[in-house]
DNA sequence: AAAACGGGGGC
DNA sequence: GCCCCAGTTTT
């Protein structure tokens, strides 16, 4: 199934070109302790939510309760106060309550790698969910975020308009080995170099690949 | 002052 | 399918 040689180059500079950035703030906190349980709730506090901050409230909350039971020992004004400078804190500190809770209850207090499982619980779509089985579990999943849509689509990898729509369309075009990679490296691309706006093109390891090249400024 | 931040849920 | 969410940082 697929790969297609101008693809296989691609994440080939882009893994060896992206060495120097920082690694996007789930992997970091993966890579401390490969635990789905960190993977999940960081995630949920990455959410709509700068890096750094995203990496600070996990450590503070972390340092606290990085289990679903120590977790419930909680209230939900102390993980509000933990996570406090994410954005939508109170939202973020009663879901991960009631997903610390349906952990307990219905899956012996370990997070499920299951995707219809992992959609179930408050505040996980599908990127949320593919990330935990990608990062938390090491399974075979193509995380999709405005990242890896966005480019996706600059690269014309795929032409979708929605997310969901992404996702699918890229398990047809990469090939299976680069699935879990392509997230981090889409993201940090984008992050630093492909972004949303403004695009540092002149920077650009992949530039020559991009049918936008030259654009300067596009979406 | 405004836009941006690795979405998700409610209607 | 549209709209809202929440507070901090960057432009």
């Amino acid at each position: 199934m697929g790969g297609g040689k101008q693809t296989e180059e691609i994440i080939n500079i882009l893994k060896q070109e992206l060495q120097k950035f920082e690694s996007p703030a789930i992997i970091i906190i993966a890579r401390e302790k490969k635990d789905p349980f960190r993977v999940l709730i960081s995630t949920i506090l990455s959410l709509r939510t700068k890096d750094k901050t995203t990496i600070s409230a996990s450590k503070k909350l972390f340092g606290v309760a990085d289990s679903p039971k120590k977790i419930l020992k909680l209230n939900k004004k102390e993980i509000e106060k933990l996570i406090y400078p994410v954005g939508f804190y109170r939202r973020k500190a009663e879901q991960i309550l009631k997903i610390s809770g349906i952990l307990i209850t219905d899956y012996n207090g370990k997070v499920p790698d299951k995707i219809n499982e992992l959609l179930k619980l408050p505040g996980v779509g599908r990127k949320t969910a593919n990330l935990v089985l990608n990062e938390g579990f090491g399974k075979l999943a193509i995380c999709v975020d405005t990242h890896v849509h966005r480019i996706s689509n600059r690269l014309n990898l795929v032409k979708t308009s929605e997310p969901e729509e992404t996702e699918f369309a890229l398990q047809k075009v990469l090939s299976k080995k680069h699935w879990i990679v392509f997230n981090t490296l889409l993201v940090t691309l984008g992050q630093n170099i492909c972004t949303p706006v403004s695009p540092k093109c002149s920077l650009c390891p992949i530039e020559k690949y991009c049918p936008k090249m030259g654009v300067g400024k596009h979406r």
